[in-house]
DNA sequence: CCGCATCCTCATGGATACTG
DNA sequence: CAGTATCCATGAGGATGCGG
């Protein structure tokens, strides 16, 4: 990326992270380190040539480091811990984007492990209150489990845990409860979401 | 921007502000409106046709409105209320970008305009109480004040009232100095920055 | 296979001149 | 003043190649 010549904190920071693709290159290490072909599956649509570019930049930058990961000589790709630090900026513009999610996919591609940032990113700033809970979802794609504990919200792949309760919805609609732009009753009366096991939890989780 | 294709919040944002130079304007618009001559002063480096490029874009995604301002025929750009919404994004990017700015400006052009978005943000992420005050900065430039009160920190262009003290330092101390990177005590004994009026009450606007 | 590098074509960005 | 028009440089996209 040239040089804006600014001395300005977001200059700066686009200097780093502004070239197309570079970001969502970091949304997939921010799901979980991966290895090469593992990130050329999760952006759908990147040129393999642009993925090595924008690795050997992150790395250059200190974003990201390479790694050899498990036991042997494999190569994983994994965050920094100024590169985590990310996660901030990028849960705020996927907040931002509630009014360009509620059209829906429309046809985009869809993988159920984005939603393990979206969702902590919209519950997090409208719960206050949480009510610990394992909730499982259910949108397509591997199922996931909702995790809410004193400390946080999180989603992560569902490992066969014990549940109090399985939402199944399309991403969309879970989306839009997650953000709050319906109720889980709306939702619910249109039946555009089904609720297994205990109700009340994912009523308190999502505040609905 | 070409779309990623993505039914991804992060993807639909960065196709609406994700092109070179517009989250840059977006900055300009958010420290103020401004005639079309205005942000090409406030984004030295823009060629004509991409700020006009961009602002066409924003406006078509309802980020930006044009308005006719005062009186008469002057166009003037303003962001939406959706559009003032990137403050948050914004300003985390801002903090983000904290080690990328330690280094100084190294040549790079700088506005203390600026500074009205990135004070407020590194402040109000790392101080929790608030101590009413009015402090003048003094940093190269038009005089700005630090405006701290209970609802929040805000700098603006200084008009003559009332200072409870003036700081004068250059841009990187100050920016250093708000994101608590050393105390006011190491950085006054260096001679980096330099205090009248009442000390005390820089010491609580910056918790140092 | 996996992890890229190369090559080619087309779209976007950048600098500057110019116009209503 | 507020942009367009133009022309050149750079970067993105897509296909394919190739070494480990």
């Amino acid at each position: 990326m040239r040089s804006y010549g600014q001395f300005c904190g977001l200059a700066r920071s686009l200097e780093v992270i502004g070239d197309r693709w570079t970001l969502l290159v970091v949304r997939q290490l921010l799901i979980a380190p991966a290895r090469y072909r593992d990130l050329a599956e999760g952006l759908p649509g990147i040129a393999t040539n642009l993925l090595a570019d924008r690795l050997r930049n992150l790395e250059a930058a200190g974003v990201v480091e390479r790694r050899l990961a498990g036991t042997g000589s494999v190569v994983e790709y994994a965050l920094t811990p100024w590169g985590a630090e990310l996660r901030g900026p990028i849960e705020s513009l996927i907040r931002w984007s509630t009014p360009l999610m509620v059209r829906g996919p429309e046809g985009d591609s869809f993988r159920a492990e984005w939603l393990t940032l979206a969702v902590p990113a919209l519950l997090s700033a409208r719960v206050e209150v949480r009510t610990p809970a394992a909730i499982g979802l259910e949108v397509g794609g591997p199922p996931l489990r909702l995790s809410v504990t004193d400390s946080g919200v999180e989603v992560v792949p569902h490992d066969g845990r014990a549940l109090d309760a399985t939402l199944r919805a399309d991403p969309a609609h879970l989306l839009g409860l997650a953000a709050g732009a319906f109720t889980l009753d709306d939702a619910r009366a249109l039946g555009l979401l089904a609720i297994d096991g205990d109700e009340a939890a994912v009523r308190a989780a999502f505040a609905a």
